[in-house]
DNA sequence: ATTGATATGCGGTGAATCCCGTATAGGTTG
DNA sequence: CAACCTATACGGGATTCACCGCATATCAAT
């Protein structure tokens, strides 16, 4: 089974266009598409083999706001399947004008999440017997989890690795500190956790800040998860 | 291929420990475990296939605090190879421990997210020679991704199922106060900005950290970013 | 029409945090 | 070997935060 290798460092757009084009060809998906938040970027992103019409007109009605696809997989752990979408005012809005296309309510969004927040979702779709399709679905699914997880594993690292090179040094006690602060701890908790005193954890969390250029504890809280120094517990 | 349906109602505890059992039959693991954190029911829960007194020193030792597979698996969007892990004092912590009961640095772990700052974790190890692991992997990995997708699914459904369902739900005010504090601002420079004083916006942050579950203002910070309703500055 | 919940607003007080200092030990560099 | 930097440890006092109250307005359910 050849898995498509996405992890590589230094993927641009052209390659996630080139990426979802091979999925549709591999697979014979009439269309494949990605969306992507990264909310330490700040930025949307999104690529599509649907035709360029489509995506204007998409983007022109704003239907990425009412699309249930979306909206459904944004809630979901699990891949959604269009079938199962509740026919909504939303629905009919997005699938009457996807229509003028030949694009139909049968495909599967795929969501996948990374640490901070950054949401992905792969989806695919097929004009085709409805018998074809649910036949297809379940020998292939696993392999489109798999890919989902690595586009979406190549979106963020396209984004980050620029920022990681110019991430700061905490020290060990620095970032045991601030992940007891993120779990809820007080200094006073925190030093008798660990055997120091709260005016100590203090001082490394002092420190912290310094480094992480944060004028508050919540804020250097906020940037340590940006920078994958610790986790929201 | 034969998925193992995890997504139906009501999974029990001994369901996942008899899914695990399978998971490790069918694949030929030495052992198998599931580890999930629930913000919203602010639970943590464990299936695991290991032997009794593993499980009981780990939890004696806190090992879950030291372990390195969870530890890069919380920050990561793609399945962690233990074979990439850095051989850190955390490390030889846990794997030292572990080698007492044959338990070797083998093995994979592979983080799963839902939309509610919910993390499910699907480990395995095998203790085989190198070659046969790298062997195996990759024809397993796309299915095991898709496993622990629904294993995490089935553990976040099997708790919603008994409490209700919802993200927390934050007013716009409490929202916007939570991103000002985690853009470093101090309660008295938040009050300036929106024209209101320190203790209203004091009562907003209280009411955050009840709706978040959280103890205190940066743990609350921390949450809302995992959940996606700010992000960090 | 009444009741309950939510959103939004504010004050007094004590606890916690933060800022200003202090110290020793170990490692690196000239 | 001395100087410098980092890591790790602690105290006093001022400021901020958090907890305990209070209030009005709006909306939904009964």
């Amino acid at each position: 089974m050849d898995l498509i290798d996405l992890g590589a460092a230094g993927a641009k757009p052209a390659d996630f266009d080139e990426i979802l084009d091979r999925i549709r060809q591999k697979f014979g998906f009439d269309h494949a598409a990605y969306a992507g938040s990264n909310l330490i970027a700040g930025t949307i992103h999104a690529y599509v083999t649907y035709p360029e019409q489509w995506k204007q007109l998409y983007l022109d009605e704003q239907l990425h706001l009412y699309d249930p696809t979306l909206a459904t997989a944004a809630r979901s752990i699990a891949p959604v399947h269009w079938a199962r979408l509740e026919k909504t005012q939303n629905f009919d809005r997005v699938f009457r004008n996807a229509a003028d296309f030949g694009i139909v309510p049968q495909g599967l969004t795929i969501p996948v999440r990374g640490p901070y927040g950054d949401v992905g979702m792969l989806s695919v779709t097929r004009n085709c017997k409805t018998d074809e399709w649910n036949g297809l679905i379940p020998t292939i699914l696993s392999e489109l989890q798999s890919i989902a997880v690595h586009v979406h594993d190549g979106a963020m690292r396209s984004h980050t690795l620029t920022r990681t090179l110019h991430a700061p040094h905490l020290s060990t006690r620095e970032i045991e500190i601030l992940q007891w602060t993120a779990a809820g701890k007080s200094q006073q908790d925190v030093g008798d956790i660990l055997g120091i005193s709260h005016r100590t954890v203090e001082v490394h969390l002092r420190s912290g800040r310094h480094k992480l250029y944060a004028l508050t504890t919540p804020q250097a809280v906020a940037r340590a998860i940006a920078m994958g120094m610790i986790y929201p517990l």
